[in-house]
DNA sequence: ATGACCATGATAATCAGTAGAAATTTATGG
DNA sequence: CCATAAATTTCTACTGATTATCATGGTCAT
């Protein structure tokens, strides 16, 4: 089922792109750093380099199969990219990553640069606070 | 005028302080990295070390003089905590940075937060686009 | 199956930022 | 104004994340 994704992608049918595709698309955690994949199909017993993973997650995204994000933490992660736009909450505790849309949000940034005579190609918007659970500790 | 900014902010007053307080309330560059600034004292003539600079800036984050921000670029770019919140919007081509502030996306974002019962500590809210400028090459 | 071409993986290199330790400055108070 | 202690700076070495290299191995249209 993958490999059709791949090739979809223009991408060359190989292991450890399968390996990492099913990887993203079996895990519970949506939003997960490179090393964090890598130490994941390691520990499932795969034989693959830090490198590879890394090049890979470069491409799937240059392909639109994954989507990158930089919060505060310093390292990348990667989320793929089955769902439409969203923005995120982190909290900054736990490290939990949640997902939100809304439209009002989206409409408003929309005219904010059209102000100013931008045309937008991206944005990024990222809360950070604490989760319900980490704010009874 | 600046050591008094220092002294308020419990922080003893040395000529690297002062340099880079100083060359910040100078600049016209509102959102600069590190090295921005360790490269303009250094051709200003100034003796000043890349980890003096570094530590100076995450102590005037620390005390509220800066506010330091990660856009897509990889390095962190400060700006003097002068003016109030506002988020920015990146042009991709030549880099330039514009503020923003706009009062329905933050009450928006407050809202979001709410719903899913986090306490928003911070935000990160950047648009990225090619400004008027860049738009006509 | 075969060969041209692309991808992998081990390792070295890079890049932004931080840590350590010796040398210098600052702030005090005599 | 000078001595002294404490804080700060500097140089340099180091880290962590990511990218580049390059010899080797895999993929795929023919
Ligand atoms: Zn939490
Ligand atoms: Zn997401
Ligand atoms: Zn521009
Ligand atoms: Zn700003």
């Amino acid at each position: 089922m993958e490999s059709s994704d791949l090739k979809k992608a223009g991408l060359k049918v190989t292991l450890p792109r399968m390996k990492i595709l099913e990887f993203l698309e079996a895990s519970k955690v949506r939003h997960q750093s490179a090393e964090d994949i890598y130490r994941a199909l390691l520990d499932d017993g795969e034989e693959i380099g830090l490198a590879t993973v890394y090049r890979v997650l470069t491409q799937f995204e240059s392909a639109g199969l994954v989507e990158r994000h930089h919060f505060e933490s310093g390292q990348a992660v990667f989320e793929l990219n089955e769902k439409g736009h969203h923005d995120h909450i982190v909290c900054v505790v736990c490290g939990k990553v949640e997902e939100f849309f809304d439209e009002v949000i989206e409409k408003r940034q929309r005219e904010v640069a059209a102000d100013k005579g931008y045309e937008v190609t991206d944005h990024s918007l990222t809360l950070y606070g604490k989760c319900p659970a980490c704010q009874k500790l």
